[in-house]
DNA sequence: TTGTACGCGTTATCAA
DNA sequence: TTGATAACGCGTACAA
């Protein structure tokens, strides 16, 4: 048997006034006499009051609950750090989230953005959207909207990164140590369609950006050492996107001195083909992640570009509740800039190299 | 300004009939004329109704949302995937999972209980519980309760690993390969208080099961193979804790061969010092992890002993559900089985090492 | 077969 | 300074 917990009205029942008065004490507002208040927060404490949360948003039109649809939290540890910097920040200003994965599947996602509509939840944030549609939806339902990373829709809220800055951190690095033949493995653009919001989609900033390094350092460009495709693909738990293009880079006749990986997860597979062709890391390779994810549990403990993500989950959610406070501002647009972490996976180009 | 989306009152008038037959058709319960069905399921599309799901759970009293607490998402892949089970089931049943990091702290674990309380959660699951006054306080409310790896009281459902039979099977895997000098990195008993439901907790269950191994092969123990602390221990986002026991190890006179780590992070703190002794894995050490979450990333890829994630999460979520739809139903105490994944970290004993 | 009316636990308005 | 009372959106017992 499931009893109740107490409500308003038992705590009434227990102070001898009405529920009116019990709801000023609580919420500090209007006049309530001393003694009354007195009696009433020891009739709170004494019936163990807790206010239902759902009757109360029932009543305010507010659930103080935002949705965060995600690609999916355990595919990379880059989703768990920035849904977790949301979940903070929303807590600190008394909100809850509910996380939706949806494997960047478009009707998945759909199917998310339906069910925090059910529970109406006062915004939705992306990390990233799919589909338009949804946040079409999500639009005509009046909901506010912030899309984290990449921008499919100008007409709600994005926090992104600055990736040209990140890949020009890299590069400056790595041109420094003396490399000069620097493989780039990345994401496809092709396979992460332009939305069309900004001029370049965040694929073909980084690959622009690695390219101009290259020339604005006179190195000429070798399509060899350009590998492109998805950032995670797993099998049995192993990395084997940045696994397959390690190898076939290190299979070349004049391989990389060292690479830039597009995310940490594709970088752990860069070093198991590094391992098994018995290339020591920095010392005959150099290797350069995306993330600052896992970049410290690998070994060596990797160089990596470090994404804001406490910053993004931070700001995601308080332009979100700008938005719920005054549906009417206009949405605005914050670009977060990454910074080089420097560890222990990145060296001089080898002698035998600078021949 | 923010527009209230369609309720049931608006599909009646479209349709020209009243609320209750509209929720009749949605409910599919109780007579409804065949014309009626249709004109109100076409009013439903025309106004674009979707059920108010807090409305609904505070007539109803269920939320459909349970409450899963945990020790953070972001400090060991383990949770994210346990997590996510949880919610896959809980999805595939019309429920929601509300998410709370309690970082091992048993006041932000109350506070957590405190919340999910508040939101009217139909159920909570731990990952696990810190404080046996957080379970109190929920039993207080009614709340049904699964506890997930660790059992505190026995007054509610719990869903545990064998653990021995974790420690055994990698204890053999070792044993086989003819290693004897194998050392121990993992929780130490006394971070983790005992519970005082089971006999054992769930560090000295482990500890005893390594140390019965090594007896029932005739081997003498040794006390500074046997290395005991925390899981996780972070620093710059990389594993100090395992790296400083394999320091210590890899320091000694007669150094192990073969070392088992309490988990996969822990693992890779332990590869890392080795790497920096130049020595290579499995040829001159072997390595066996726990939990199998970032196994396959590292470097090699380690043999893992492999915890039913899935399977946790799937089943917590069941028993609660059980408990949801009967409150009296006895507790009950499922116990899964964990696998061992043989990858590349183990091997032989070194020839060196067997003279 | 359909409609009326009440209550779930709040907040908010209006009198007193 | 306090107390009735009307919503919020839904489900359901009961009446028609």
């Amino acid at each position: 048997m499931k009893l109740r917990s107490a409500t308003l009205m038992d705590v009434a029942r227990e102070a001898g006034v009405s529920k009116a008065t019990v709801a000023r004490v609580l919420s500090a507002s209007g006049y309530v006499g001393e003694e009354t208040r007195q009696r009433v927060e020891a009739a709170v404490k004494s019936v163990g009051y807790r206010p239902n949360v759902m009757a109360r948003g029932l009543r305010t039109q507010r659930s103080l609950t935002i949705g965060h649809l995600l690609i999916e939290i355990t595919s990379n540890p880059f989703f768990a750090h920035v849904a977790r910097a949301v979940e903070r920040e929303a807590l600190a200003n008394g909100y809850k989230t509910f996380l939706f994965n949806h494997n960047k599947n478009s009707e998945q996602e759909r199917f998310g953005v339906e069910r925090f509509i059910e529970r109406q939840v006062d915004a939705v944030i992306f990390t990233y959207p799919v589909d338009a549609e949804s946040i079409a939806m999500l639009r005509a339902a009046d909901m506010p909207v912030v899309q984290i990373e990449r921008q499919r829709t100008a007409d709600t809220h994005a926090v992104l990164v600055d990736n040209v800055a990140g890949i020009e951190a890299a590069m400056a690095h790595l041109l420094q140590f003396g490399h000069r033949r620097i493989a780039f493995i990345g994401g496809d653009p092709a396979l992460f369609p332009h939305p069309g919001v900004r001029a370049r989609s965040l694929e073909e900033d980084r690959l622009h950006t690695y390219l101009d390094a290259l020339r604005g350092a006179g190195v000429a460009i070798d399509p060899d050492l350009v590998r492109l495709g998805e950032y995670v693909r797993l099998e049995d738990g192993s990395d084997v996107e940045g696994y397959g293009h390690a190898r076939a880079l290190l299979a070349l006749k004049d391989r990389p001195t060292a690479i830039i990986a597009g995310c940490d997860v594709l970088a752990g597979g860069i070093l198991r083909a590094a391992y098994e062709a018995h290339l020591r890391v920095p010392d005959d390779l150099s290797l350069v992640g995306f993330d600052d994810t896992i970049a410290g549990q690998l070994t060596p403990r990797l160089t990596s570009v470090a994404q804001p993500m406490a910053e993004l989950g931070l700001t995601a959610f308080q332009l979100a509740l700008a938005s719920i406070e005054d549906p009417d501002i206009a949405p605005r647009t914050v670009t977060l800039a990454p910074s080089l972490v420097i560890r222990d996976s990145t060296g001089p180009v080898p002698v035998r190299a600078t021949r």
